[in-house]
Parts: structure tokens; C-alpha cells; sequence
RNA sequence: GCGCUUGUGGCGAAAUUGGUAGACGCGCUAGACUUAGGAUCUAGUACUUCACGGUGUGCAGGUUCGAGUCCUGUCAGGCGCACCA
């Protein structure tokens, strides 16, 4: 019998299906073990060979705790709201549900034939009503929430309003956008707008008046893991800053909270650091600047405080508030030039050129610590969205201000022994403090750095700030608040409308609202965004309904909010929704919760480290505050998959001419490269006849083949993509070997967390290993089984698979594993096993790898459940143990022969025996034995000397 | 500039965590069986040397009886952050 996939994989493929294998309920009878893959967003371009691998790196995981007993979750869906869809819609006017449920159903038959253990039943996808139900439920929820910066942890909103009822503002901590302050009367006297605005400075999901990167390629706005290099990361269109009212979500509130979970958590430290980048807490001190002549005064924020005695100007962010109070009647002109100047200057402009610019706006800020007369400027280095939009300048110890003083020639004060600041600044936060104070400036002040190292001046700057009520202690972060909304179609829709102005919710009890119709997936004709075209997208308030926008009368009848949710809404928080993923009454029950508790491996690429990370575990944090998830992080245990590039494939065109030269001929020729479809090329030779099929303009080429005849095409690493003609397809590799190698195949290329190109060329190899297994179990007649035990040595070669493959499974070592599957039937092969014990170990091991195969071996060898039922197979030490041990004589660390010893040995023994070998008489010649280094079981070591 | 990460044959990569470097696969070489081979099997394959041997894990040092592995410095590639005070 042959090995023949096609037929085995249809069959248990069929089979899965038929009996719901994978099915998976909650058991509490077992140990639960959750596994899942970041969800894929279906594109138009089907799945590529380098998709499924942290599919495969997961179902094997997956099927491997299985056998070993656990209750394993494994489940799929689609993230299925997104741009592309959506500008296929514009272009085409084809509804961009359509084309989703169209990409969706090609990704399902693409991933079916690889033989995954998903549970479908539990199948989500982002853009269904049942669950983006959820996903409008916990923005709900964020809106009637305020973040406790004491207890940090959200709490509900009416808490905060009953403060605000009693004592106003007065003895709050809590995140907030900006820092409010009025009386219990002042908040009794406002209306309701006026309330609603207040309280937007303080809910979680609130909608705020902020800069937002305003991409007009697209139409809408951007989160800013969106933007990169000021353009945006889908089109790559320009993006500008603009203010505009936007619902947003307090991510700055969990900021502490994001950074300490790191270390409760197993990803890798790359993505970690990361993420502390993105947070960017940094630790400093606030300190007040009074102006002079003025009763007005500024915070400034600083890591430096140490530096006190160095400021010699002060700098203001030109969009800072500040600027147009601090401005003189001179200098007015001036300055508003040059704010205009900044104004009309691109994000992009202000990242590329760091040219140094500025204007003085006539004010001078009195030092806290000395007394001294500051000059206040305004500068673009400066920026307005961290600290307080304003700093204190220390020439010699910030290079950014140096730079500055240098062109402006302003002061530098060196503040720190030995440092020579005549070329440029001295940044490090190390040395001994000196002219801190100054005496020429300060005789009398009773405060004194010099002397101290850069790390206790801070600390001692701290403490003199606090007790002199300069200042406070302050911790800043860089994360910023994340923009909610899109001023698109293809997204859910907010539950909100408006009741004159106030944006209220839809009552709990009706939602979902559902995405409406609309003709045009375009802003519409005023400037609105696509849910503006939409004629059915009013709220009733008294019959609870969505109605007609003719029927709006602002009286009962109001507007519906017309921006929709960001991509992350609806991915944020799907790993709870598979838990239970048909409940119509909650996100999941608390059962559900209980049993699964979080996902225990979660497999994914890097690229989603500042978005979809961070947001999803803000997300999942506050849900936990709410008590509805029960941990406080969703993703124990991070794998980030490596990208699979392409390997693409180039023949030359000599210039002006249709004839084609070989890769080692074309010296010599002027030739232009031409990518051509790797599926036509064949270990670097191209298919010739196949060639001039591929396009009309190559039916009649010429070539100049090199001396055997054939045509040798160049090659490069590239991204894997439709237009280098470099991708390769699943389906195809499927087809050809089938899944089983094709799975073992993307193990064995290299560690899963590699990136690393595609090479079909060497699948041959995994594929005569499938082979081989075959035949090694089936021969002509049939299966070969024999029901004595398997002997030692087979017991051996048997029990170091088990405990590399127990161990490779653990780290995510695959490839290793694969390895040793070879090894291992090369032996029994050698050996001739018949061994049922053999036969049946190996095939529930290669169970996580090769499914379909180990099926079929399963049920050849007499039994008729799964193999997937059945008990991984358990390691025994005994089996390794040798009767002999040998180990290398080696002389002064360089190993020379093997020696061969009974097993326990004693190292006196060993040594003897060694230092009496013969051979070792060659290597001791006109040396002295200095001393001998037994390693048991490895080296015997003799030291030399001459 | 700061942070993380990776450097091992012609190629993808291993190395029990400090103990025979290059497992396994691709490719290549030779042979066998074949009308044929892009099928299968066998043997070989880091470099160098006729050989004994010598040299080899980006580079330069160090620790150690012994270093791919640990330490210091340095170079190169990849990723992240970046006028963050």
C-alpha cells in the first residue's frame, strides 16, 4: 500500500466533522488549557504559506495537551471590520459584508484542509450583531465608568457625581483629562450639558476636543499605532494633527497598571520593552515658575531636578495656552508669526528636520530656587501633548537645549564636575554636582547640591520642592488616550444619540443596535461620515426603537451617533466571547469565566505589540474591575510567531529586446531583472513553456540557457506578496504533499519565533519522512504489529523520542522534534521493529504534528476511537540508562579519544583507567600530569604541564 | 541617540545550558537498481593537509583544566521608541 494523503486527510478530515472531535465543553471533571491565535482579518488575497504557521505552532500545542489529559479551548474567527473591505466598497459598490463573508468562507476552506483542531461551533466574527453586542455593551459600560487613581480602579461614575453633589471638586483623585476645579454649588447650578461636558473630563469612555492624527487619504482619524513616519500604516496616506471632538478611551489611566502586568506575565522581554517604551513612564518633578511682574504662573515637569541651578531660559510649546498670556505687546507680532510658521509645518516636517527654531515672547519666569530672571520662549521642540507643554531649560546637561542656546546664544551653565560643555552637553545622569548654588547668585540660600552625585540631588531636590511647596513629586507616561472613533462604514456603531447635544446611551436592554443600510459607503455630500447617508438612523426614545431620520424632533426623536468604532473595538475582547460565545444574555457567563479564567498560550505576530496588546489588556482590565473577567491579564503566555517572507525569482530581459538570459549568463548582457511567479520555477529552473503561457507579452520569448540547457533564475528574500509574484499557496503545497507534510514542513524550517523564508524546495525531505513512517507501519499486505514487548534497545530509541518530543512541545521547539522523528524511525527501521508498543507510541506522538496520518496508523493498528483520545505516552529514565558509559580523554580541555566504562563508574576509577590507556601515553609525552577533571559520564580531562 | 535582539558549513539550522561544534533536512559528490529519472536505496560531504595533524561558531581581549555558550570591548544585520524634558 501507498502512502496516498489525499485519500487518508479527506477522510479524517470528513470524519472530524462527522463525530465533532474537537468539540469542546466545559468539563470541570479535567484541568482546563486555553490556546489561541491572534484571529486573522480575511483579506481578498486568501491565506499564504506563511499564515498558518502559528496555526500549525498552536494545534499542535494544542493536541499535545490534549493527549496529556487537558480540557483543551482552541477556537477561530475573523476580525472582520476593517479598511480594505470598505475600499473595495467605495470602489466597486459592493456591500462590504459581502465581500467579507465571501474572504471569511475562503480562509475557512483554505485553513480545513490543513487539519486544525478547532472548535468552529464557537466561531466569532467581529462584524455579527450577537457579538459586537458586547463590544457596544462594554463602551456603555466605559462611559458609566471614572478611574479611582487611590484605589486604582474603575468605579461607577454616580460615585463620583454624589462627590461632586457634596464637595465638588475638592479632594478628588482620579484620572481625568484636565484638572477642574468647582464647588458642590458650581456643579448644582450647570444643566445638564454643562454636567455632561464636565463628566466628560472624567469617564473612561468619554468624548473629548483633542489633536488627533486626522488622515485625509482615508477620511477619518487614527489611533497612533495607526500612523508611523506621519502617514498611515494602511495607504500610507499623509496624516496631519487637528482638533476635533472624538470619543476616546482613558487607556492613560491603566498606565501603571499596563507596566506592572508585565511582569506577572510569560512573553518574551522584546515585546515587553516594548511595551514599556510605548507606556514610557518616566518619574520627575513638578515645579512652579512664577512670571515676572505678573501674578501668573506655570508648572514645569523635569527628571532633572538636580539641575535647578542651571536653568538660563524657559521654553513653551507653541500650541501651549501659555504662549498668548506670557507674550509681550512687543513681541507679539513676532510670536504669532512664528506660532503660525509651526502651525503650517506636517507632523511629518517636525519628525524628519529637527531644525532649531524659536522666539522670545518678551516674558522672563522667576527661578523657585534662586530668585534669577528667566527668559520664556516659545519652541516646536517643545511639545504640547507631554508633561505640561512647558520645560525649564538646562543647556549644559540637555543636548536639545544646548542646541538651542548655542543658536540663540543664551547661557550654559555647567553644573557638573569636569564637564566640558564648550562643544556640546553633558546628558549622562552621572558625576558630582558642583555650582549648585552658585554663590555670585545665591550667598545666602540654605539648600546645597554640591558635592552630591546626580542621583542624590534628585532625591534631595524632591524633598525640598515638597517642603517648600515649590512642586510635587509627578510620574508622567507617554501613553496617551486612544481615539475611539472612525469616521467610517464598516465598523460597529455606536449606541449613543444625541439629546441636544448631550450624548446619551441607548438603554442596556436594546442593544445591539445593528449597522444600517446606507447607499453610499462615502461621507456624504455636507461632510458627514458614511452612517450620515443612512435613512433609518434615528433613536425613539419613548418607543425604544431605532426610526426614520425624517422623524427627528429632537423632543423624542433624536440623532444617532454617525462615527463608528475603531478596528480594536471588536478585538479587544474576543478571547472572553469564545468562553461562551452563544450567550445572549452576557458577554460570558460567570461559569464560563470561572472554568477558562484567561488564555493560557496565545500565538501571534509582533507587529500587534503597541495596538491590539495593549489595548485588548486595557480592555480585559477593565472588565476585570467591572468582575465580569477573572484575571487581570488576558494572555499568560505570549509565542510571537516569525514572519515567513517570500522567495522571490527573477529572470532577465535584455534591454529592447523579448529574449532572456540565464542567471549565470547574464554577465556580460544589459539586462533588466523581471520578478517572475515562483510557481512556474522549480529549485531555481524555470519551467520554460510555462513561462511563455504566464503572460500574452511572453508567448514568444527567446532564451539563452546556460550550458546544461536549462534556465537558471536569480533569486531574493523578499515580503511575501501578490505583486513580487512570490506567494506561495497552502492549497498547492497541500495538493502536492498534503497537510500532514505540509505541517511538519513549517515546524521543521527553523524555530517559530524565527523569521525566515519560505523554500518549497526543501519539503522533499519532511514529505520521505511521511513516507517512510508509512511504510515502516504498513508494508504490502498490511500493517506489521507484533505483540511482544519491545526490546531494549527499541525501548531505548522509544523513550529519548518521548522525552525530546515531551520537552520540544513545552518550548515551542518543533523543529528539534521533527528531528528527532527521523532519528528515531531511521533506527527501528534499522532494526526492523514490529513492536505494537513501538508502533503504537510512535503514532500518538506524531499525533500533534501529522493528525490525518496518525488517524489512519491509529486505526490500521486495530482500534476504532480517535487518536486524538488517546494518552500521551509516559517517559521512563529507566530505558536511557546504558550499561556502559563513555566518555572523551581529553588533554588540557582538547578532546582525544572516546573510552568506554561500566555504567557508575567511580571518577578514581575513571581517571586510572585513563591515564593507563595506551593511547593516552602519546599525548602525556614530555608532560607532567597536573591534576585530572573527571566529568561523570562526559570527560575524563588531564591537566599538562611541560 | 536610547532600548531589545540576532551573528555557527553552499543553504535552513542543532548543541543535554560550561564538556567530542555542525544533530536533522536541503543541496552537492560517488555508487546501486532502472528504457528513463525531478522515483527509490547506499556511502560521503566545515576548512586545510598525501598523511600524522592543524584551523574553525562576526572581530579583539578576558575568566576557566575546558567557552558557540559566561564577562569586557567592538563591528554588522533586524526590530521597537525617538525633539518625552
Amino acid at each position: 500500500m501507498e502512502y496516498n494523503f489525499r485519500e487518508i486527510e479527506q477522510k479524517w478530515q470528513k470524519k472530524w466533522v462527522e463525530n465533532k472531535t474537537y468539540k469542546t465543553t466545559e468539563d470541570a471533571s479535567k484541568k482546563k488549557f486555553y490556546v489561541l491565535n491572534m484571529f486573522p482579518y480575511p483579506s481578498g488575497a486568501g491565506l499564504h504559506v506563511g499564515h498558518p504557521l502559528g496555526y500549525i505552532a498552536s494545534d499542535i500545542y494544542a493536541r499535545a495537551k490534549r493527549l496529556q489529559g487537558y480540557n483543551v479551548l482552541n477556537p477561530m474567527g475573523y476580525d472582520a471590520y476593517g479598511l480594505p473591505a470598505e475600499q473595495y466598497a467605495i470602489q466597486t459598490g459592493q456591500h462590504p459584508e459581502v465581500t467579507t463573508v465571501a474572504n471569511i468562507n475562503r480562509y475557512r476552506e483554505q485553513l480545513d484542509k490543513i487539519g486544525f483542531c478547532f472548535d468552529w461551533d464557537r466561531e466569532v466574527r467581529t462584524c455579527d450583531p450577537a457579538y459586537y453586542h458586547w463590544t457596544q455593551w462594554a463602551f456603555q459600560k466605559m462611559f458609566a465608568s471614572y478611574f479611582d487613581n487611590k484605589l486604582q480602579k474603575a468605579q461607577p461614575i454616580e460615585q463620583l457625581i454624589q462627590h461632586f453633589e457634596k464637595e465638588g471638586s475638592k479632594d478628588i483623585d482620579v484620572a481625568q483629562t484636565e484638572d477642574l476645579c468647582f464647588t458642590a454649588e458650581e456643579w448644582k447650578s450647570w444643566d445638564e450639558k454643562k454636567k455632561s461636558d464636565v463628566l466628560m473630563n472624567y469617564r473612561i469612555a468619554f468624548m473629548g476636543e483633542t489633536m488627533v492624527n486626522w488622515c485625509a487619504g482615508l477620511g477619518t482619524v487614527l489611533a497612533n499605532d495607526e500612523v508611523v513616519d506621519g502617514v498611515s500604516v494602511r495607504g500610507g496616506y499623509p496624516v496631519e494633527q487637528k482638533k476635533m471632538r472624538q470619543w476616546c478611551l482613558r487607556v492613560s489611566a491603566y498606565a501603571q497598571r499596563l507596566l506592572d502586568g508585565l511582569d506577572t506575565i510569560q512573553w518574551s522581554d522584546s515585546i515587553k520593552e516594548t511595551q514599556k517604551n510605548w507606556i514610557g513612564r518616566s518619574e520627575g518633578t513638578e515645579v512652579e515658575f512664577k512670571i515676572a511682574d505678573s501674578d501668573e504662573s506655570f508648572t514645569i515637569f523635569t527628571t532633572r531636578a538636580d539641575t535647578m541651578f542651571g536653568v538660563t531660559f524657559m521654553v513653551l510649546a507653541p500650541e501651549s495656552e501659555l504662549v498668548d498670556k506670557v507674550t509681550t505687546a512687543e513681541q507679539k507680532s513676532a510670536v504669532e508669526e512664528y506660532v503660525k510658521y509651526v502651525k503650517g509645518r506636517t507632523e511629518r516636517e517636525r519628525m524628519i528636520d529637527h531644525k532649531v527654531t524659536g522666539v522670545f515672547t518678551g516674558s522672563y519666569a522667576i527661578n523657585p530656587f534662586t530668585g534669577e530672571k528667566n527668559p520664556i520662549w516659545v519652541s516646536e521642540y517643545v511639545l504640547a501633548g507631554y508633561g505640561t507643554g512647558a520645560i525649564m531649560a538646562v543647556p549644559a546637561h540637555d543636548s536639545r537645549d544646548y542646541a538651542f542656546a548655542k543658536h540663540f546664544n543664551l547661557p550654559i551653565i555647567p553644573l557638573i564636575e569636569g564637564a566640558d560643555v564648550s562643544e556640546e552637553s553633558y546628558d549622562a545622569k552621572e558625576g558630582i554636582v558642583t555650582n549648585s548654588p552658585r554663590k555670585d547668585v545665591t550667598p545666602y540660600i540654605d539648600f546645597s547640591l554640591n558635592g552630591m552625585t546626580v542621583k542624590e540631588a534628585i532625591a534631595a531636590t524632591k524633598v525640598y520642592v515638597k517642603e517648600h511647596g515649590l512642586g510635587r513629586v509627578k510620574v508622567n507616561y507617554r501613553l496617551r488616550d486612544a481615539i475611539f472613533s472612525r469616521q467610517r462604514y464598516w465598523g460597529e456603531p455606536f449606541p449613543v444619540y444625541y439629546k441636544n447635544g448631550v450624548p446619551t446611551m441607548i438603554p442596556e436592554e436594546c442593544l445591539p443596535i445593528e449597522l444600517p443600510e446606507v447607499e453610499k459607503f462615502l461621507p456624504t455630500e455636507t461632510g458627514e461620515p458614511p452612517l450620515g447617508n443612512a435613512t433609518v438612523w434615528a433613536w425613539d426614545e419613548k418607543n425604544r426603537k431605532i426610526v426614520e431620520n425624517t422623524k427627528i424632533d429632537n423632543k423624542t426623536v433624536f440623532p444617532i451617533e454617525l462615527y463608528t468604532m475603531p478596528g480594536f473595538a471588536g478585538s479587544s475582547a474576543y478571547y472572553l466571547r469564545y468562553m461562551d460565545p452563544h450567550n445572549d444574555k452576557a458577554l460570558l457567563s460567570k461559569e464560563a469565566a470561572e472554568y477558562w479564567q484567561s488564555v493560557d498560550l496565545y500565538v501571534g505576530g509582533t507587529e500587534h505589540a503597541t495596538g491590539h496588546l495593549i489595548y485588548s489588556r486595557f480592555w480585559n482590565k477593565f472588565l476585570f474591575d467591572l468582575g465580569v473577567s477573572v484575571k487581570e491579564e488576558p494572555f499568560q503566555k505570549l509565542i510571537n510567531q516569525g514572519m515567513i517572507q517570500g522567495r522571490s525569482n527573477f529572470v532577465y530581459r535584455i534591454k529592447d529586446t523579448n529574449t532572456f538570459v540565464s542567471f549565470d549568463k547574464k554577465d556580460g548582457y544589459d539586462v533588466t531583472p523581471i520578478h517572475v511567479d515562483v510557481n512556474i520555477v522549480s529549485a531555481d529552473i524555470l519551467d520554460v513553456e510555462a513561462f511563455k503561457q504566464w503572460r500574452p507579452e511572453y508567448n514568444d520569448a527567446q532564451f539563452v540557457l546556460n550550458d546544461e540547457g536549462k534556465y537558471v533564475c536569480g533569486w531574493a528574500v523578499e515580503k511575501m506578496s501578490k505583486s513580487m509574484f512570490n506567494v506561495v499557496n497552502p492549497d498547492m503545497i497541500v495538493e502536492k504533499f498534503g497537510a500532514d507534510t505540509l505541517r511538519l514542513y513549517e515546524m521543521f524550517l527553523g524555530p517559530v519565533e524565527q523569521s525566515k523564508p519560505w523554500d518549497t524546495n526543501g519539503i522533499d525531505g519532511c514529505h520521505r519522512f511521511l513516507k517512510k513512517l508509512w511504510n515502516f507501519f504498513v508494508k504490502d499486505e498490511g500493517v506489521q504489529v507484533s505483540d511482544e514487548p519491545a526490546t531494549k534497545e527499541e525501548r531505548k530509541a522509544l523513550h529519548t523520542l518521548i522525552k525530546k518530543v515531551t520537552q520540544d512541545i513545552e518550548q515551542f521547539s518543533y523543529n528539534t522534534s521533527v528531528a528527532a522523528f527521523m532519528v528515531c524511525l531511521n533506527e527501528m527501521t534499522k532494526i526492523g521493529s514490529k513492536s505494537r508498543e513501538v508502533k503504537e507510541t510512535m503514532a500518538v506522538l506524531i499525533t500533534p504534528f501529522c493528525p490525518h496520518l496518525a488517524e489512519e496508523l491509529w486505526q490500521l493498528l486495530g482500534h476504532n476511537t480517535s487518536v486524538c483520545d488517546a494518552k500521551w505516552p509516559e517517559f521512563n529514565d529507566d530505558f536511557l540508562k546504558e550499561d556502559s558509559v563513555k566518555m572523551m580523554v581529553a588533554f588540557n580541555g582538547k578532546a582525544r579519544f572516546p573510552m568506554e566504562f561500566p555504567a557508575g563508574v567511580s571518577a578514581a576509577d575513571a581517571e586510572k583507567a585513563a591515564l593507563a590507556n595506551p593511547q593516552s601515553e602519546k599525548w602525556m609525552e614530555g608532560f607532567q600530569v597536573v591534576k585530572v577533571i573527571v566529568v561523570p559520564g562526559k570527560m575524563i580531562n588531564v591537566v599538562l604541564k611541560k
